[in-house]
DNA sequence: GGGGTATTACCCAGAAGTTA
DNA sequence: TAACTTCTGGGTAATACCCC
């Protein structure tokens, strides 16, 4: 899923593919690989070394990337951030959200935490952790799969079946072998949420890890989110999550909702 | 000197702008 | 909106550079 399937006909005459190009570049950047070469960029986004090379020349020249010219390799600057962070701060529901989020999450002992979608992946726009308990080490920015967290499943159930099977298809070439798997995950996972609101995932996306999401379709038209409460799996039992914490959150998200001028 | 990587030069397709 | 023109973007091949 990238620039070539966003301009998937190749006929689209408002589709400016330099543009999405250059903000390939940016996105190959990532919290554990902060530094590539032209050689890395050009891997990660299929894109030939001349085009990369050009690419991170004008990105550098604009204030976007640095050149750290003694091990040849290129990072985001301040100016990347700034850009994040703008969107970051016109997000209405994280600070509806915050306040309901840091209260599950003392509840609980846990984390909670927002997500949007982003491609394949979920990251978190929000995140509030309980001064007790043991913690995640997820933090704001932090990305995650969309296909086998409870986070990502929970929105998944909450598309519309067009907008599911476009992203299923995605998912489905990405995932390869391990397929029919994720798939029956995802399926219980759409028909959790149509029973009780809520969806579990339990060790699935990482061992010993389980939690529980819930989506949220922001009434005040910003789009689909998903919230998700985890802790360690001797923490977070199958039992406690499907009759205390699962029902909290559905309710935290209505609250949510309510606050955002929804019902 | 060889291998790997980055950059440059050149050329063509098609993106973008203009006009009717 | 369509037709036309301009010129930019990006791929290929060649070259430069760096490290061992």
């Amino acid at each position: 899923m990238g620039v070539r399937e966003a301009d998937a006909d190749g006929k689209d005459r408002k589709f400016v593919t330099a543009l999405a190009r250059g903000l390939e570049v940016l996105r190959a950047f990532t919290p554990s690989e902060g530094q590539l070469g032209n050689g890395e960029i050009a891997e990660r986004t299929g894109l030939a070394k001349p085009t990369v090379s050009r690419l991170t020349y004008t990105l550098t020249k604009l204030g976007y990337l640095a050149h750290l010219e003694r091990l040849g390799k290129y990072q985001l600057t301040p100016a990347a951030l700034a850009l994040g962070y703008s969107a970051l701060a016109n997000m209405r529901i994280r600070q509806v959200a915050r306040v309901h989020m840091q209260e599950l999450a003392d509840y609980a002992g846990a984390s909670v935490a927002l997500g949007t979608r982003d491609r394949l992946g979920l990251i978190y726009v929000e995140h509030c952790r309980s001064k007790y308990g043991v913690m995640l080490r997820l933090a704001l920015g932090s990305r995650i799969p969309v296909a086998t967290t409870a986070m990502g499943r929970a929105m998944i159930a909450a598309m519309s079946e067009p907008e599911r099977d476009w992203l299923l298809g995605y998912v489905k070439r990405a995932e390869g072998k391990n397929w029919p798997q994720v798939k029956a995950g995802i399926e219980r996972a759409v028909k959790e949420v149509a029973a009780r609101g809520f969806t579990l995932s339990l060790g699935e996306w990482e061992r010993d890890i389980n939690a529980v999401g819930a989506a949220c379709l922001a009434p005040d038209g910003s789009g689909l989110f998903a919230f998700n409460c985890g802790a360690p799996a001797f923490q977070f039992t199958r039992e406690r999550l499907e009759s205390d914490i699962g029902p909290r959150l559905v309710n935290m998200v209505r609250n949510v909702e309510v606050d955002l001028g929804g019902r």
